[in-house]
Parts: C-alpha cells; structure tokens; sequence
DNA sequence: ACCTGAACACCGTTCAAGT
DNA sequence: ACCTGAACACCGTTCAAGT
C-alpha cells in the first residue's frame, strides 16, 4: 500500500474520508455533498456509496477520524486543581480549533463523544486528589458538559450573521439600570463566562486539598 | 377579520407560520419543506413565497412567534437566591417543553435569543441582591449561558439513537475504577448536573445575603 | 394584491449492468 | 471487488403569467 494513495486508479475508503473532510473544512458542512464529493474524487457519485454507504455513515467516519486526530493529551501546572482547568481550558481550545467537528458531531448526535478523548486525563487527576467512583464520574460529566456546551453556543451563536446581541428594547423594566442594558447590548465575552463558571464547578467538585 | 382564518378563500401570513410549526411540533424539523407546507395548506407552492419571502424567513418568523408565547415569568421563592435559582429551572423547563424551538433556534442561530424574555425578571432579582451594572450583566450572562446550554446539548444529545453512553472500553488507564467506569457507562444525568453548576454558579455570583 | 404552473438547479439513494 | 449511467423521488427558488 503507497503512503499518498494515487489519484488515477480508483477511489478508497480514506480518501473519500479525506476529501469529505477538506470540503467541509475549506467551505462548511452544507458544502458537503454526495455529488461535489464524487466530483472532487474524479469519480462517479455511486462509487462512494459503494465505499462509505450513505451520507450519514460518511459523517460517522469523519467524526471518529477528527476526534483520533486529538487524542492524546497533555498536561501542565503544579496543582491537580491547577492541573484540571489546564485541561479543561486545552479541551475547549481544541474543540473551538476544530469548529467543523462541532456542526459534523451535532448532525450525528455525537456531541458529548468529542469529550471522550479527555475523559481518562481528568480521571487521572480526580484519582490524584482522593475522588473516585461515583464522585469522580459526576465531576468528569459536569466539567465534560460545561466545556462541550461552551464551545457549542459560541460556535453556533458567531455561525451566522444572526442579530445575536439582544435587543435593549425589550426590558422596559430594566430602564433604571443604563449601565447593565449597555452591558447585555455588548456581544458575550464567552470565554470570561467560561473561566469565572468553570472556577465556581471547581469550587464546588473538587475537594481542597 | 376573523378570528379563527377562514380555510378557503387563501392563505395569510399567520396561517403559513402557524402551520409550519404544527408541522414541526407532530413530526420534527426536517419534516418542513415548502412543498409539504404548500399542500397542508392547499396551495401552490409558490404563494408561501409570497407570504414569507423563503424558508429561511419563515423560520425566524416561527421562532418569533414561539418566543412571544412564553414571555411571561412568574417566580416563586421567599430570598433572591431562592427566586434566581427557581426562575432558571423554569426557564429551563419551558426550553425543554419545546424542543422544536430549540432546533429552530439552531438553524438560525438564535440561540441566545431564547433567553431573552428571562432577563428581565433576572436583573430584577439581581437588583434586590445589590447588584447592578456591569457585574448583573456578567451574572445574567453566565446564568443565561448555563440554561441555554444545557438544554440545547441534553435535547441533541437525546435527538437520535447514536451510541451516546460513552465506550468503557477506551479507557485503558480507568481499569483500577471499576465502579467510575461503570458510572460513565451509565446514562447522563442531565437535571443533576445541571442544579450542581447552577447552585456552585450562584455561590460564585450572587453576593450571599 | 394574491395565486398559479412551469422550469431551473440542485439533493440522496437505489439498482441493474458493466469490468 | 469495484465502478458506471440511468432513474426515482425529492428539495428551495425564480419568473412570467394569470385574476
């Protein structure tokens, strides 16, 4: 088998993984269509069913070969606390550095699968500082949701050119508070949101040590 | 004008919304196409067009129109504290009995505008605990990112039949924990995880009192 | 002002037929 | 084992034409 598959004779599975990929990640997913996919390959748009099966099987796999693509994990700071929010901080990194994964993962309901990879490093740590079992389990998921979910709002609120800011005249009862009206006008500093409410999961699950 | 539109003579505007989301609400969003709509209607196709410019069009209309439905907040609780974490399972509740409108939200990246109708009743609140300004904006903020997310990662997370329990068996380094394996393996908890972030949210945010 | 049919340029998928 | 063209049943949208 050659490394760089050839173009000429024919079509496998990878590359049609491959190409799926790049069309969604130079344009958006709705790019992303049996037929302009067959045409990027050179090939007729039946021969990729022969290959991946249908559309959402296709996704399926790009979604698995996007998410092997991060799956080892590195960590920094002295602390296990310190240590988590590394961790959860890089996770979000990543997903936000990855914003086609996101809308693939939606399509295919696998949002919460794209945390996976960070699941056994945060089990490290929870280890590290006496949690374990059922303990852990309910910190790993309420960390896992709050990074997920995250990235996901700020991804699908800047996706389109959508009037997102909120509309100062909606709270006729709020007209005694400029400065907070103001505040909600200016668009969302999402990741402040994210440090100042993964600081307060913090506080709450992990143990001081 | 009649109250209740006649069928026969046409179609209004308000007939053309208020059909598509009962088509949305029996059967999901992908079950909206124009031609469906037009022949639940009994018209051509093209007369929606008329009405509504495009289906990009009629779908904000509907979210619009979903919104204005549950403008009204009432809240319970004797402290502050008490009637912010009420008013924030509510509205969590109202977004979780409409799903539809979550997935509209979605296509047209609405998202945070589902929160709207609750900011109001939430600066009153935070008003009464002394917080004003830029701080209860940063707190609406953050709470308004808690509701928002997690019902729109529990609703996609539970949209289809995808294996979303998470694999027990890429986890080669949890071995030693059973019993955390086993807790991952288990369904989410969504409503838990949610009033854990929620009550360590307020302990950060809203000043005790 | 409102509604129509015809037409355009797309989709995903199946299937029998080729080599 | 792999690839093909033809066909089916859909989409959203435009446009000229009707009343």
């Amino acid at each position: 088998m050659t490394q760089r598959a050839a173009r000429e004779p024919g079509v496998s599975r990878d590359s049609v993984v491959d190409t799926a990929i790049r069309i969604v990640e130079e344009n958006d997913l709705e790019a992303l269509t049996m037929r302009r996919l067959s045409a990027e390959l050179g090939t007729a748009v039946t021969s990729i069913y022969w290959h991946v099966g249908n559309r959402d099987a296709l996704v399926d796999l790009m979604v698995d070969k996007l998410l092997a693509d991060m799956r080892d994990v590195t960590v920094g700071g002295r602390t296990p606390r310190a240590r988590i929010t590394s961790l959860c901080r890089q996770w979000r990194q990543r997903l936000w550095d990855h914003p086609h994964l996101i809308a693939l993962a939606h399509e295919r309901n696998k949002t919460l699968a794209m945390f996976q990879p960070m699941q056994a490093a945060l089990a490290r740590e929870l280890h590290a500082v006496g949690m374990r079992g059922k303990d852990a389990a309910v910190a790993i998921r309420g960390l896992q949701l709050h990074v997920v979910s995250s990235v996901v709002i700020e991804r699908t609120a800047q996706r389109g050119p959508t009037t997102e800011a909120t509309d100062p005249t909606a709270w006729p009862a709020l007209t005694d508070d400029p400065e907070l009206v103001a505040a909600l006008a200016a668009p969302v500093d999402y990741r402040a949101a994210f440090d100042i409410a993964l600081d307060a999961l913090l506080d709450r699950i992990v143990p001081k040590v």
